[in-house]
DNA sequence: CACATGCTGTGTAACGATACACAAGATAGG
DNA sequence: CCTATCTTGTGTATCGTTACACAGCATGTG
């Protein structure tokens, strides 16, 4: 931290002898400031100001009081790749509500994909978790688990001590894959990174179980469900992986793809964003959609609505609440996780 | 925080007493690993595995130690329109990477805009604060200076106390205002809130000092520089303000006065957000851009470079990170902040 | 062989606050 | 007027860790 020209902190012992009244006084001018009388609380006051006692250590009151009012968000591997992910940002910003109303502060843990991650999260100061979507064997899983603090995941993956916040997401890519991939001759997934080394590539029949992020897998074994239904194979069906859940990289993805006699002419895209990405590319390869080619998305942004995007609309915002309400044991709304099919001009039907 | 059914945190004492060592070796396992044999290290290690010790009590480290290894970052007034703000959130990124490169963990200070908010900032367990944007008059600031920590403010108010990294926005304005308003008949700034009353609103020539957040104020003056330069008056410039930096509300209030027969014939919007929110809005209402309508934004997106926007392009993401570095005391790059102005197709020239 | 040096392990004294129990004076009720 | 109760202020012990100083032993050096 930056060098410290001021002088000490004052502590609240001195506050103590300047206002001349004993530590528990001033302890409880701001902890309880009921307790004290008016009068000594103004000077109280007026000698913490004069000394520029900027209010009990909060590190020294944590200890003593055994919590330290924030709340914990793990963000995947690498903290800066979550705050560029649009969906993660909603969902930050439902936990941020929750803790506003609480007075919570919101920490986030400085994840950076090093095996000190697990010391990090050791390290946090923090009353409880909640952790984004992460792949199956990230160690930073168990390094929240060992903490013994409350927890809670969202997205996956699945752990024996912490509940999980997350949609069915096989059924709702079964109900959308059933939009996107209707007729198509040539289909496709455009999808999000299968582990967490985020290879971007174009697979032929890939198997879902391969993908070690839960929502991934979910959504492939879902777009799988609907194509073999419809009474196609699973082979036929190319997958398009990102590294990221970003537009830019899915639009210069599908500007590859969308060359050459294979283009596919449907996509079902795993967000919004990819699927955004997508159509630049498409309206650049003078591609109409749907006339040339189907796509879908996922999310229910306001960008997907503009776009007349059909997609799977969830809200991440309320997720994240919820997440944040069940860390802090409040009720929050029970039931599972809703998503909606919201059909637009992107589709057929 | 949740229910605790768990038996009470082992300390480092039982620590060292199962493992048959002194308490401070099982300090130095976990602080400083080569100050301990290897052999004693596994031994501890076993200990605290076998008694579920999740290392070192964070409240306590940071009594002792007198750092918390959080940096505090104060986000306007209300913690999640911040959230929602997109250009906060590139900000944000560019913090969560430095801290992240220095295993920081990132606190969002909980600000609702009650008056309790100044305790939160004092509560802070954090070696010091980012103060994103706010209001001249906005308390928190005082209360940021009062803790003595190192603190940077990005975009304003100047404070007594605490350095700014703000671009010369003044400047900027003047540069973008003229591609924008040259020429114009019906002159229009599209604009961000005055004050933390955000109202929503279409004013006609609206003084800038009016405004108390910094960066609405000098991007105003700008704009009159620009457009007394090329011989109008101030008041001929109308001044839209939205509540939030957010496309939909911008589109909202446009859809209003692009109606009628005083509608804009060229707009500087204060954000790619808000412009192309307006852009929508136009498409709408069936006006051709630039032909029927002039717009500029402001922050050099992706979404404005695809929408063919004009834009002041700047790196909101290294401002974050170039404040995360002062306050760590780092030199960071000097310097004024780079804007660069961006002439693409929604505007004439 | 005497002595300097490095490596490991150990006690003790804080760090700054709050929970708790208690005391003195004020107020109220019968 | 005396006891019951409320209000307000006060010590003391303690939260869990780490800085510091020191001790014992092994090793190296002249």
């Amino acid at each position: 931290m930056a060098k410290d020209p001021s002088q000490p902190r004052p502590t609240m012992a001195e506050v103590a002898r300047a206002a001349k009244v004993s530590v528990m006084t001033v302890s409880y001018t701001y902890a309880q400031p009921d307790r004290v009388s008016e009068r000594t609380r103004a000077r109280v006051r007026e000698a913490a100001a004069r000394l520029g006692y900027p209010g009990p250590h909060p590190g020294a009151r944590s200890l003593r009081r055994g919590r330290t009012g924030n709340l914990g968000v793990v963000l995947g591997e690498h903290l800066t790749y979550a705050f560029e992910d649009p969906q993660a940002t909603r969902f930050l910003a439902g936990v941020a509500e929750v803790c506003a109303s609480h007075g919570l502060g919101l920490t986030i843990v400085p994840i950076t994909g090093a095996p000190s991650d697990a010391d990090r999260v050791a390290e946090a100061a923090v009353d409880g978790f909640v952790v984004w979507t992460t792949s199956d064997d990230d160690p930073v899983l168990s390094a929240v688990a060992a903490t013994a603090l409350p927890a809670v995941v969202h997205g996956g993956p699945h752990h024996r001590k912490l509940p999980i916040v997350a949609v069915d997401d096989r059924a709702a890519a079964r109900a959308v894959a059933a939009e996107a991939l209707a007729g198509a001759r040539r289909p496709m997934v455009l999808s999000f990174p299968l582990d967490r080394a985020r290879t971007t590539g174009v697979h032929n029949g890939l198997d879902p179980a391969e993908a070690t992020f839960r929502v991934t897998r979910e959504r492939l074994r879902g777009a799988r469900d609907a194509w073999e239904a419809a009474g196609g194979q699973w082979p036929q069906v190319r997958v398009a992986v990102c590294a990221r859940n970003s537009a830019r990289e899915a639009e210069s993805l599908a500007t590859a793809f969308l060359k050459g006699s294979d283009a596919p002419d449907a996509v079902m895209a795993m967000s919004d964003e990819l699927a955004l990405g997508l159509m630049r590319a498409a309206a650049r390869a003078g591609l109409a959609v749907p006339g040339d080619l189907v796509v879908t998305g996922w999310d229910g942004t306001d960008a997907a609505a503009a776009a007349g995007l059909t997609t799977v609309a969830q809200d991440l915002r309320a997720q994240g609440a919820r997440c944040a309400q069940l860390v802090l044991g409040e009720e929050a709304a029970t039931g599972p996780i809703e998503w909606r099919l919201v059909l637009r001009d992107s589709t057929r039907r």
